[in-house]
RNA sequence: GGGCCCGUAGUCGAGUGGCUAAGACGCCACCCUGACAUGGUGGAGAUCCCAGGUUCGAAUCCUGGCGGGCCCACCA
């Protein structure tokens, strides 16, 4: 039954033909372009679920909304798939051409799933960051910052693999326990020890701590390197732990990241010690990798007596996680996007987004104050957007491409300007999210269409997870900020991850993953959907709950069910329309759940909202109110007035509902009106007297039933007669003859 | 070490100054009642992490402690 009305209202929605008039406000959602991995998680529910909440809301308000859908094709875990598949030797054109097509592919069965949810996503406006028109407006961006002096090319240490030969992302590491041994080793004035002896050449200085007594007279001193006999100064700094080893500690560019903030900090010289082959350079040993030069000079070190001791130590050292290989921090030449000039404004510019839930914005300041250096924003890769620029081979000089997109394989040949050597095309790619942090622009379209962006730019929201807070948000606003000069939308709304049952993270080694198309083998897609609003707080982690699930499906029986009951009386309205009390107070009751849940949704509490519906559907209306029409039906009594309430309720209910349970919600407003479901309920019916009236017989009902039941009796079995302590006027005492079937009320 | 979030029945959780601290799952009892047994009705079950403080009044605000989670940094 599920399925085919699911299938039903999927196949109207998506024929239904969009209208975006651009001289009217146009309300445009910035939504998350998953990564092409080929399936949807839990996460990615719960975020598109969301979003589609706020959307259909925002459609029933009466508002135009845009909401598109985008891909995020690019990245290393494409390149690795098609990898595996071909080999590494494939011609770059021919790999990019292979992960193009393999992206396809998985979007194709990404967006099925997204279809399946009901999303009213608007398919004519899809994006993918792998097509040459995202290039060429990445490209076009990329070429205007870096005119403006946001982008410049510079000698940086980065993270480096020797083995992969390439530079690689802080998020592509993996931790690996080492057996290692620690060397106390004599430099004349301090024994200093350290793990890496071959980086000894590339020494710039000595650190201790500041209050170490050891070494408190030898600050601003010297000590000499052994082997090089060469100078370096000692310096205090409070990273230094005094406890560790020697408390002496050697910098060398580059060891470690400890290294690097030394070395910034106390503006110490670089002296390269290790190439891109992970070779030594600059040194005595140049041309043996590390293990082989460590080995070698601790044989030196030793003939010399410059080691005074070594112990085992277990060593934490950063791998790359695809190839298993230490990395090392060398110097090379990459691109970079200047955040942290702008740090102050791009604070300020933050704080004129509305975030939800508020505290979100603290994740992005803190972030923003603790940036050691700028993105570095190239990588040596092939499935990416290349970056436009010529750079002379001589003087380096940069000029940017002419025609957009540009390709360097295709590029054609160039001269330097300022030196007259050849220009050669650079060949590295941009980082993924310099493609998705210009996504408000995209759906905007910015690049394309001047009328319609400036009817949907800012946008009215973005929806994005909140540990994505640091790159996806903070890039987003800084890059959209410098290139209009204006926030990327008014709104930011973060929602957290979905935890496993047991409250720790899926993962597939821990067999605890849950997917969505297990879960729809069993459940309705409303069910599914409602579990999203359920899981409530917002940019919390909350673990999956079949209780919610479960719930939400028996919810969605009893509406149908309910629905029925309704449906069976809905021909006999005739005459004038009577309200008895219980009609005024479930209609009083609708009116202050409509306030409610408008007010919930515009505060994007979902679970606030979708609980309200639920109890008062189930727990008031169901329970008490249809019970109550019952023998009115059967005595024919103030039948009009039962009629007008029930229908009354289903409606206004049913449009609220649609949000989170659209096809069953459209399904049954089909059945009782012959119509879709066409905008948020207005209905307002206050009658205070009533409800205060009302509530009190419920709980004289509730007695009644107590009695029964402890009584063995059910509840249709007739009673003679029922002694009430409360007072209730004519109408409400006939009330509760008929309800509960007793003769007599004493 | 830095930042953020959290601690309420067996479990999950709502509630951020004031009615008897929601609700769900689980448990117990009864009821096939005519929309629904994927149901109905009722019941048991809470030192609201601990200690102080503010207040007429604290689960709620403040301080300290204990415990848990997430992100970041991290020992050469």
């Amino acid at each position: 039954m599920f399925e085919d009305i699911e299938k039903k209202w999927q196949a109207i929605w998506e024929s239904k033909p969009r209208k975006y008039d651009p001289n009217r406000e146009i309300l445009a959602i910035d939504t998350p372009p998953p990564f092409t991995s080929g399936t949807l998680h839990m996460g990615h529910i719960l975020s598109y679920s969301y979003i589609d909440f706020i959307a259909r809301y925002k459609m029933l308000r009466g508002y135009t909304v845009f909401y598109p859908q985008g891909w995020d094709a690019q990245g290393f875990p494409t390149e690795i798939k098609i990898e595996n598949k071909y080999g590494r030797d494939l011609p770059r054109e021919e790999f990019r051409q292979r992960c193009v097509e393999w992206s396809y592919e998985m979007i194709d069965k990404m967006k099925s799933q997204m279809r399946r949810m009901g999303y009213m996503i608007d398919w004519n406006h899809e994006y993918i960051t792998m097509l040459p028109e995202y290039h060429r407006m990445v490209q076009e961006s990329v070429i205007q910052m870096w005119k403006q002096g946001d982008i410049y090319r510079d000698n940086h240490p980065v993270l480096w693999c020797p083995h992969c030969e390439s530079a690689i992302a802080k998020a592509e590491l993996e931790d690996r326990d080492f057996d290692a041994v620690l060397y106390d080793i004599d430099f004349g004035t301090v024994k200093i020890s350290t793990t890496r002896p071959e980086l000894l050449h590339a020494c710039v200085a000595v650190m201790v701590h500041p209050e170490d007594e050891r070494y408190r007279s030898s600050v601003g001193k010297t000590a000499i390197l052994p082997i090089y006999n060469r100078e370096v100064p000692i310096i205090a700094d409070q990273d230094v732990i005094p406890e560790f080893g020697t408390g002496a500690v050697m910098v060398c560019t580059y060891g470690d990241y400890q290294d690097l903030v030394w070395q910034k900090r106390h503006n110490l010289p670089v002296i390269e010690g290790i190439d891109k082959h992970g070779k030594l350079k600059n040194s005595n040993y140049d041309g043996l990798d590390t293990q082989s030069a460590r080995e070698r000079i601790v044989e030196d070190l030793k003939r010399l007596g410059a080691i005074v001791r070594e112990q085992r130590y277990k060593k934490i050292v950063k791998v790359h996680d695809r190839c298993k290989n230490p990395v090392e921090l060398i110097y090379s030449y990459e691109w970079f996007a200047s955040l942290r000039k702008h740090r102050d404004k791009l604070i300020e510019v933050a704080k004129s987004i509305r975030w939800t839930p508020e505290f979100g914005i603290y994740h992005y300041i803190d972030w923003l104050n603790n940036l050691d250096w700028d993105w570095i924003i190239s990588r040596d890769r092939v499935f990416g957007t290349p970056l436009p620029f010529y750079v002379c081979s001589k003087c380096n000089h940069i000029e940017p491409a002419d025609s957009l997109p540009f390709y360097p394989e295709r590029a054609e040949p160039k001269t330097c300007p300022k030196c007259g050597s050849y220009m050669s095309p650079e060949s590295k790619v941009l980082d993924v999210w310099i493609d998705s942090s210009i996504t408000p622009l995209v759906v905007s379209k910015y690049y394309q269409d001047r009328k319609f962006s400036e009817a949907t730019f800012p946008n009215y929201i973005r929806i994005q997870g909140v540990e994505i807070v640091r790159t996806w948000a903070l890039y987003t606003i800084y890059r959209v900020w410098r290139l209009t000069g204006k926030i990327p939308w008014r709104e930011i709304l973060l929602n957290g991850n979905v935890l496993a049952p047991d409250g720790r993270k899926m993962s597939k080694s821990l067999g605890n993953v849950i997917s969505p198309d297990d879960l729809l083998k069993e459940y309705p897609v409303d069910a599914l959907r409602q579990w999203a609003a359920m899981s409530g707080a917002l940019a919390k982690d909350r673990p999956f709950s079949y209780e919610d699930i479960k719930y939400a499906k028996a919810f969605l029986i009893k509406y149908w069910n309910a629905s029925k009951y309704v449906l069976s009386k809905l021909q006999r309205v005739s005459g004038n329309v009577r309200l008895r009390k219980v009609d005024r107070w479930i209609l009083h009751r609708l009116s202050e759940v409509i306030r409610d849940v408008t007010d919930a949704m515009d505060r994007y509490e979902f679970r606030e909202a979708i609980t309200t519906l639920h109890k008062f559907y189930w727990n008031e209306f169901c329970d008490f109110y249809l019970e109550y029409t019952k023998w009115r039906f059967q005595e024919n009594v103030d039948v009009e007035g039962a009629v007008y309430t029930l229908t009354k309720v289903q409606e206004e209910f049913s449009k609220m509902f649609s949000v989170f349970a659209p096809h069953l919600a459209y399904e049954v407003y089909w059945m009782m009106f012959g119509k879709e479901i066409d905008g948020w309920p207005t209905f307002s019916f206050y009658d205070e007297d009533a409800k205060r009236e009302v509530e009190r017989f419920n709980r004289e009902v509730s007695m009644v039933r107590t009695y029964k039941i402890s009584n063995r009796m059910s509840i249709k079995t007739p009673i003679e007669s029922w002694k009430t302590n409360d007072h209730f006027d004519q109408e409400l005492s006939e009330e509760l003859r008929k309800v509960m079937n007793i003769k007599v009320i004493v």
